[in-house]
DNA sequence: TTGGTGATGATAATGCATTCTCATCATGAA
DNA sequence: TTCATGATGAGAATGCATTATCATCACCAA
């Protein structure tokens, strides 16, 4: 889906260029710099275009504010730096998760968060 | 640490009791059984004690409240199940987690939540 | 019994992410 | 240019989990 307006181009080009998840706050204050003036409620608007076509994914972790990202084709899960407290991308999975589930239940899809530093705060 | 009071009991044996993380409103409402009149403000009250003394902890996930069980040794993980919205622990964990993390990244902990249907909803 | 101390229950208050309201602004059709 | 429609920005309103307030209650020591 298009960006209509400025607004919403600087916003979707953020979350283009910082490459991993955001707040919407995070979001409104570097979209300022190429939309001064861009209000919070612009940023919430965008997201929910963006979510409900499928172009942006909301993350929620646990000790974080919502996060969002441009969806991805690849499956992939995600770092939570306990320094900078930044959301990063991960690549890859990892394995046997069937063998823990127990009899009777079905996986539908599953989330992995590594938490730790980052090379920044390391 | 000890309970002080009845109501105290009561929801330190719910916890157990139900063996699987609950909400503060799942506490209450199964602890007001044993313990009529029980209050929210205890529910939480008798919650911070027990999270604090490490005994009880709290579990945040994506598109639920937060839910508490009481602490485990046994490292181990989450399900939630899509059809009842409850959360049911997972026994063991996943490996090759380690070959997720970019280079200069350091891992602490990690979490995992596997969401689908449990043996009632499936 | 009588105090005193801490726990309780009801409810108000807080903090937060998010949505709503509404006056204003931008854009494209007539 | 004029108008209609939709987008924006500021701030109020909402929903929610959680905490604070405060009058009352339970229990133990003097």
């Amino acid at each position: 889906m298009k960006p209509k307006t400025n607004q919403q181009a600087a916003i979707l080009s953020v979350l283009d260029d910082l490459g991993r998840p955001v707040t919407p706050k995070e979001l409104l204050e570097t979209a300022s710099i190429s939309s001064p003036g861009l209000g919070l409620a612009t940023v919430y608007r965008a997201l929910k275009r963006l979510v409900d076509s499928g172009e942006v994914r909301k993350i929620e972790a646990a000790g974080l504010p919502p996060h969002y990202e441009r969806e991805r084709s690849e499956h992939h899960h995600f770092f939570i730096c306990e320094g900078c407290r930044k959301m990063f991308d991960l690549d890859g999975c990892c394995g046997g998760l069937n063998e823990l589930l127990p009899r009777g239940f079905r996986m539908n899809s599953h989330e992995v968060i590594i938490y730790g530093a980052c090379r920044d705060c390391d």
